[in-house]
DNA sequence: GTTTCTGCAAATCGTTTGCAAAGCT
DNA sequence: AGCTTTGCAAACGATTTGCAGAAAC
């Protein structure tokens, strides 16, 4: 992962200036492992600037998105956004469905992946959803409580 | 694959009313083997139906889904759908980025991966995308005509 | 001082909804 | 006939744009 530093780096050096708003964005990204939608970075970041406009998130994003500071991923619910891996190693994850964190998988499933030559292989997507330990824990101490109350405890 | 007539017999033994639109979009999925976004499917019945509106392509591609003679993937620029393979094991697939075609894969990673008990896994993704033989053979003809082309042959 | 960035408002895209008329069984 | 489906228009959410003023270099 990209530090807050590394990140607000990349982009000084490609001629972007470093605003505050980018500053902040810059610090949500280098400290968060998770998945973020632009609504979420927009809430983080609006608890500072009240004035902020979303389009300026949204720019933001795509400009750090080309620069390759960010990765965008295409969930079913949505564009979300986090930190790019300065991947020197091709790795996949493992993504949490609540919390969104994501954990690498060492293991590539391309090498043993049959590709007849009838087919050119260009890109391949290998992404593993459930749920990390802390989700888990509770959500068992979820549904716990949830037969607890039903059994009118 | 289901055919055109076993997508029309799914549909009307759920009681769905069997219209020309959806007779078209059965015959469209039934002998397509690739993926088509909303657009696309509009633009196909569009051909025979002058009067036709973007929302019952909607609701038909929705309803379909749901009854899941459809499955619907989410792609970076948007979604699209595809006539259900009904076969029950498990597979994934090979995605041509030209004619958008699936080819089956027939091994899943999942059984090789190591998944640390510290993550509960709920489903993954395995998608490999190229180009297939016909596409990279339009393709390279291409090339050559634009090469030839710049030579000024 | 020049260029880039921001906020605003308005535009656009893909998709969904409510409703009256038309179609299927 | 009775229910479903359609087309229309309008609504909707997410994202993008043009523009004038503000901020970074």
């Amino acid at each position: 992962m990209l530090s807050t530093e590394q990140i607000l780096e990349v982009m000084s050096g490609q001629g972007l200036r470093i605003t505050d708003q980018r500053k902040t964005l810059a610090k949500l990204f280098g400290e968060n492992k998770g998945y973020l939608s632009a609504k979420d970075v927009y809430e983080h970041m609006g608890r500072k600037y009240s004035g902020l406009s979303f389009d300026t998130v949204y720019r933001n994003l795509r400009v750090m998105e080309e620069l390759g500071v960010l990765e965008q991923i295409v969930f079913e619910d949505g564009v979300k956004f986090k930190g790019s891996c300065n991947h020197q190693d091709h790795h996949h994850h493992m993504i949490c469905l609540q919390c969104e964190k994501t954990y690498p998988i060492n293991f590539c499933p391309m090498n043993l992946t049959d590709t007849p030559d009838q087919f050119r292989v260009v890109k391949h997507k290998f992404e593993v959803f459930g749920y990390c330990k802390e989700c888990e824990e509770n959500r068992e101490e979820e549904l716990v409580a949830a037969a607890n109350h039903k059994k009118g405890v």
